[in-house]
DNA sequence: CGATATTTTGAAATAATTCAAAGGCAGTGG
DNA sequence: CCACTGCCTTTGAATTATTTCAAAATATCG
């Protein structure tokens, strides 16, 4: 068995199959630069991408400059699952990023061929839609300092659960790799209002910055009522 | 062979396993009146549903009173998937609606064991969560105007991809089952304003209503340039 | 046809954006 | 080591899109 490593791996534990050793031995780890990106727009859909370290920016270009970012991706994140011949968003990497690249062919013939590893993925894959529908609720029905506590909040399950060693604890310590405007594409706000809403949460003392690319969390109770809707783990369940 | 009925037996066409035979003997028949629900928030995710006719809507509601719709779904489309224990959304019938009920265990059972199967859900999966993103877009960077424009382009994609008799070709003519609030509960907006942008598109000429629940585009190429991403259905290809 | 609910339109209030400038930080080269 | 340059972030003031509050018009249903 050749090996293996990250999500997809963990993914994979205790399956065997050729296919499953094919798909592991195609992978190939790749090093990304900042602002390096790992999937361009209409590229097409021919990897997929299972990130080590580093965070990624998953977005969706519109045609006059208009971004959303669709989501920040760290370790034990997978990354290009496609339903179609090319991938409309793009991947851009905001810190330095490691991540091991697989052929869609043989992801494709693992999947088919290891049932249980097939159903790890769904898992994985229904998960990601469930984040997509809590970013849905968070743009479509939250004000500026409410968006910017749930961002905080998604984040802080992020650092959770995608950490480099595997799940650990949440912290009141949040990292903050990428720009004003990443989050504000994010949030579907500008910088100044997410510039503006940072302000306000630290005038409350709610939060308070080391620099400005880290911050603390003082009232996680505060955030909580500003953002929350059960830390976006909790309804998650133990399942 | 037992009877199959809806999309999840076309996903299964051609497939033939004791699971799959199985899960389509478990399949009942159920019809809902306009108001109910074939799911409340936070019940157990036993159950999974295949509509046949008619219109749901998902949503996710707030503590406070707000409801965020996540999708509207009509006829082979498929609802319930969940990776936790407890399903965080709430499905609501806004038209009469005949859907098929299986139980989600035999599902998960089928899956396991028709490779193929899985492997088209999985495909199905990836399209909800595309269209998602879509959503995610549209309610981040549009103006009310042009998020109704690109609300009119997704009923259009629906109804020509989710008919009842299977994909047909797109119409000018769009039914709007839904009420004014389930329009601004999805696109994140207030009552008001969807109806002044639709005012503004009436005055336009580029649409013109029959009666407030159906509408008629006029001039398509318009409403294109509002709310456009291509169309929402050109990028996804043939495959 | 009357009664109720939904939709549209109007006017005032507000949250967020836009435009503009100042402040802070990081890296480069003197 | 400090000054300079460029970039990112913060703050301020004016503008604007959307919301809120209120009422009229229209549709729906018994």
């Amino acid at each position: 068995m050749t090996e293996r490593r990250g999500h997809l791996a963990e993914m994979a534990r205790d399956e065997d199959s050729p296919e499953l050793n094919h798909l592991f031995a195609e992978g190939r780890e790749r090093h990304y630069s900042p602002g390096e990106h790992l999937i361009t727009e209409g590229e097409r859909t021919d990897y997929f991408y299972d990130i080590l370290s580093g965070t990624v920016a998953l977005a969706r270009n519109g045609r006059d400059g208009r971004r959303q970012i669709l989501a920040f991706m760290s370790a034990r994140q997978i990354l290009g699952a496609s339903s179609t011949p090319s991938y409309p968003n793009l991947a851009t990497a905001l810190t330095p990023v490691s991540a091991v690249c697989y052929p869609r062919a043989a992801l494709e013939r693992a999947l088919v061929t290891t049932p249980k590893f097939a159903s790890n993925f769904r898992v994985v894959l229904t998960q990601i839609l469930e984040s997509a529908h809590d970013h849905v609720y968070t743009i479509g029905q939250r004000s500026a300092v409410e968006r910017l506590a749930s961002f905080l909040l998604y984040l802080r399950a992020n650092q959770a659960r995608f950490s480099t060693g595997g799940p650990r604890e949440k912290s009141e310590h949040i990292e903050l790799p990428m720009t004003r405007l990443d989050i504000a594409d994010f949030l579907g706000l500008t910088i100044e209002t997410v510039s503006r809403a940072f302000s306000a949460l630290k005038k409350g003392n709610v939060i308070a910055f080391r620099d400005s690319h880290s911050c603390e969390i003082l009232r996680i109770d505060r955030i909580r009522e500003l953002g929350g809707r059960d830390d976006f783990t909790q309804h998650r369940g133990s399942a």
